[in-house]
DNA sequence: GACGAATTTGAGTCCATCCTCAAATAATGC
DNA sequence: GCATTATTTGAGGATGGACTCAAATTCGTC
């Protein structure tokens, strides 16, 4: 797409020889792990660097600053999301709303790793925030997909509507679980069942007959 | 309780005469504001002197340091919280776990202003997290107590687990009501829509014959 | 093994923001 | 009025963290 930088500033180049390739996977790993765990802000670029075995020189001839190191880890997000979606599609059609339910709860889980530092990037207050927004655009896009092959008769406004309900009940689910502050030991499943009961009840009337 | 400062850092007094008490108030409300529109992190010590109309010497009087500006705020919303769970369970007995649903979620928006700073203020991360723990345990205890007015077999466990979700469900709320990125339309009535659902499946079980 | 290109290095610059403090000013009590 | 005490002021110290860059090093190729 915009590969050699049609916006990039300074300086900033693409790594062109296998050992740039792997220190961007780890810069970005140091920086995805770092930022999951305290947030964007305080994430300073010294310790990505640092983390990643890197200086902070290498930081910089990669990612012309630090805006561009999140916007790099929420493109590869995005990435996971579409790919996981787009599987979780294929087997709506089988399950039925509550089943469909524990499905997303579970991708959840197992997304996790992939995307350990998407919430704390998706909270943080930068200039641009596009990017952001189509994240939350994909995301949405591939939930309701799956409600909708799951409730056919479902359209797509409300289907979207009800995806960004459903996201918004995984992202507070992330939170109870990884937080140190986890409101009540109960409160994870309470919410699983909540997500339960609401999709049985909200998807059946639209299912096919 | 601590009035006269067991803990404060180097200086900062407490407000003796009128004048001081009134900028403490004007320092307070200017700070919620800033701190509700920007986040606690972009938030200055100089905007929050500037907006109250005072300089930054006049802030550090009365707070010694930026943690003791939101442990105040956080203090405060504290205390309203207090008083309007309170009040809701002098009519929670009366409604029907949907009708209750609907109250919580008209409290949440009658709430706001008076605890505008309140999310930007839990979210933040700060050394001293033991006063958001307060804050949240108060918010949860409130309205559990809220909910068992209204199912009174219910246990005191559930009730918290059961009061973790509706919180947690008002967060969301306010998160799609007041932010720029208000991921779709629809999506704050079905919010509104699960958690009646939620509450109604819930609760019944729990009421009085 | 020599040349050019990619990568690494890290000391150093710049700047925003938290916080200090001593002197000036205003209010209060007598 | 005068002394005392509360409040205001704002220049400046200190710190931390984003970002730069020229020189050193490594890698790939012929």
């Amino acid at each position: 797409m915009d590969s050699n930088s049609s916006r990039a500033k300074r300086t900033s180049l693409q790594p062109l020889r296998a050992a740039g390739r792997q220190r961007v996977e780890e810069l970005l790993e140091a920086a995805s792990d770092l930022m999951a765990e305290r947030g964007y802000e305080a994430t300073t670029m010294a310790e990505i660097a640092a983390r990643a075995g890197a200086k902070i020189g290498s930081l910089y001839r990669f990612f012309p600053n630090k805006e561009a190191v999140a916007d790099a880890l929420v493109q590869r997000h995005i990435a996971v999301l579409e790919e996981e979606y787009a599987a979780l599609s294929k087997c709506a059609a089988t399950l039925s709303p509550a089943a469909l339910a524990d499905v997303l709860i579970e991708l959840l889980v197992t997304l996790y790793p992939r995307v350990k530092s998407l919430s704390a990037l998706m909270e943080a207050r930068t200039d641009r925030m596009e990017i952001r927004d189509r994240a939350r655009g994909h995301a949405i896009a591939g939930i309701a997909a799956a409600l909708r092959v799951c409730a056919p008769r479902l359209d797509e406004a409300l289907a979207k509507d009800i995806a960004a309900v459903v996201l918004n009940t995984m992202k507070v689910l992330r939170g109870m679980i990884t937080k140190d502050a986890p409101t009540t030991p109960g409160a994870p499943d309470e919410l699983r069942r909540m997500h339960r009961i609401y999709l049985a009840e909200r998807l059946t009337p639209f299912r096919n007959i």
